[in-house]
DNA sequence: GAAACTTCGGAAACCGGTTTCCTCACGCTA
DNA sequence: TAGCGTGAGGAAACCGGTTTCCGAAGTTTC
């Protein structure tokens, strides 16, 4: 039924990729040996590497990795779920990880498991059936989460999310650490009476992140000048929440703002009741996220999570789990405070 | 040197993944005989199937694809290069393309190339030693492309971003078609003098939609308010533009912008200026982008290029090449005017 | 000149599956 | 009872590599 393979007749028939036995026949030499020239092992002589070598030069050669795979039991690849929809978060942990990832050689599958479980099982059993050699999963809230599986047979790591199970290896933001940050920046700038606006409250991030900021300002002998307003993370909030402190007796002289859309929201209607950012009000977002961040007038000070870094540190922790060093517990990266004009006017 | 294989004692013993042998031993039977229960083939007596896939439930037996891959000669896997960094362009793509994939049971290898040629070099060849099945090729302009290689052995589709080789097979918005749907619609509720502003002169989206907006007004004996107005991608320009035009003496009552981003700029410059929006000028973006379009007050009618559809839409007609039908040549799809309050004020 | 070492490269096993081919036992018919 | 057809399942080849093992030369050494 099948036609005996032919070998590719000339350089540069790509109709099949080149098999080693191809190259080891124009090479005049056994597969056994054409391996070893290629690989640098076993004791050849010089000219006949050289034979081998050309050879694959000049049929493209490029090992199957299918059958690489079969024998050294490694796969040189990981899988990396995402939760929840790739979104605005995920972006960068994906690119951190797979620089990190492709930087150690290895490939990397994307899996889009869409907030349903059973998508997650689905993508679970799938790169189990690869043999990746290891898993990264991400998703879009800090929040911890059930272990995606247990007892599997290669490290997993869980990078921003993390998984319920200390045991787990997870690498996550040190939010309550920015939240820090920012408070000590809007004191240091002589900031007293401070503002928090932030998402819903029965949200992970917007719950952590108010209480550091409470926690932070008690240290320091402050209080917020009236409790968190919890809200959505949208712009229309901030605008909404600042139409509510500026309808309340109490005076403030900066926001603290638990993203950077609420913290523009918040902007837009500031310039619009005539207080001037940051001379009457200074403000702080949380994200830095560029196009909000930038866009903002003035320019915002933000608090970057550092997601990208976040996803090569994860990256790195399971090439070092793969390598057999694993690295259980959750990891906190700090996060940085980037200043603009928001809060203090930067010299050009 | 490599102690013998062990079998794994005890169901959910996962320390190895289980192999067919491990399953025929269980079930007292040849791996041939396994996997022709396994996989439905051969004539066995029910009860001998039975025992196999009982042996491999227990086992948890998942078929190691790399030796699937090694005998069928498919790997069920695709590779997606971004040209550029994945930005917002490309997430829609990636997700509509993964998704019709997965459907296919097709796994996807995520390359993020950064604009790099060298570093793209490099993941065509990883790909072609994974003998992935096929290769999406995605970036963030629609603009031509040389091919990313010549003669390869497996298909590739480029999406959004389009080949400078006519005979490849692209996938494309079409922008042109966009831009008029903006334009009829202005003119459809009345407008008659339209200024149109967007990103760079030189850059290829910009000058597509703008020739389109100008040929398409033409056709409806009208011009533009003033020539169209190149700068940049960015709110900041958006706003600068507006001022411009609100310095010339010409009269407008529609702006059409090249992105959300610009149109958003435009909205809060005209609105500082005593410009209601939609009541004497109406603004429409481009891209639809839902962070700008919904947080722009108002919210923005903006033509929507429906990149998850063109990447799901480049994921077939990978599939379709992979499975001997290929669709060469650059394939066009419609974009979608999003109407919302920044054109016509909707009733709630 | 024979024994002992090296050097080089081929043969073959192996990774984990799939598929073809073949054998064996059984049941039916003449 | 011999002959034949059929169903069930095992043996082995194969996919494309890697690695171990071994043998055939050539080179020393005494």
């Amino acid at each position: 039924m099948m036609p005996p393979r032919k070998v590719a007749e000339s350089p540069g028939n790509l109709s099949r990729p080149a098999t080693i036995s191809d190259v080891a026949n124009l090479a005049g030499v056994s597969v056994g040996t054409a391996s070893k020239a290629l690989n640098g092992r076993g004791s050849l002589r010089v000219e006949t590497r050289r034979r081998v070598l050309s050879a694959a030069e000049q049929l493209g050669f490029q090992p199957n990795k299918a059958a690489v795979a079969l024998n050294s039991g490694r796969t040189y690849t990981v899988g990396m779920i995402t939760t929840d929809t790739i979104g605005r978060f995920s972006i960068p942990l994906l690119m951190g990880a797979e620089d990190a990832l492709g930087a150690g050689e290895m490939s990397v599958f994307l899996c889009d498991a869409r907030d349903d479980p059973i998508r997650e099982q689905y993508y679970l059993r799938t790169l189990l059936s690869r043999r990746v050699d290891g898993i990264i999963v991400t998703g879009r809230r800090t929040q911890a989460r059930p272990p995606i599986g247990t007892g599997l047979p290669i490290p997993v790591v869980y990078a921003f999310i993390s998984s319920a199970d200390p045991g787990d290896c997870s690498v996550v933001p040190d939010e309550a650490g920015g939240a820090h940050k920012a408070v000590d920046h809007l004191v240091g700038v002589g900031r007293r009476r401070i503002a928090h606006i932030t998402g819903p409250e029965h949200h992970h991030s917007a719950a952590i992140r108010a209480a550091a900021t409470e926690a932070r300002l008690a240290e320091t002998g402050l209080d917020l000048v009236s409790p968190p307003l919890f809200g959505e993370w949208s712009e229309a909030w901030g605008r909404q929440a600042v139409q509510i402190l500026l309808g309340t007796s109490r005076e403030f002289d900066a926001v603290f703002c638990g993203s950077d859309q609420i913290a523009r929201g918040a902007a837009d209607t500031l310039r619009a009741a005539g207080r001037r950012v940051p001379d009457d009000v200074a403000l702080v977002g949380f994200d830095n996220w560029d196009v909000m961040a930038l866009a903002c007038q003035p320019p915002l000070t933000s608090v970057d999570m550092e997601l990208e870094k976040l996803g090569r540190t994860a990256a790195d922790l399971l090439l070092a789990a793969i390598n057999g060093e694993p690295a259980p517990g959750t990891h906190t990266l700090p996060c940085r405070l980037v200043i603009r004009d928001s809060t203090v006017l930067q010299s050009t």
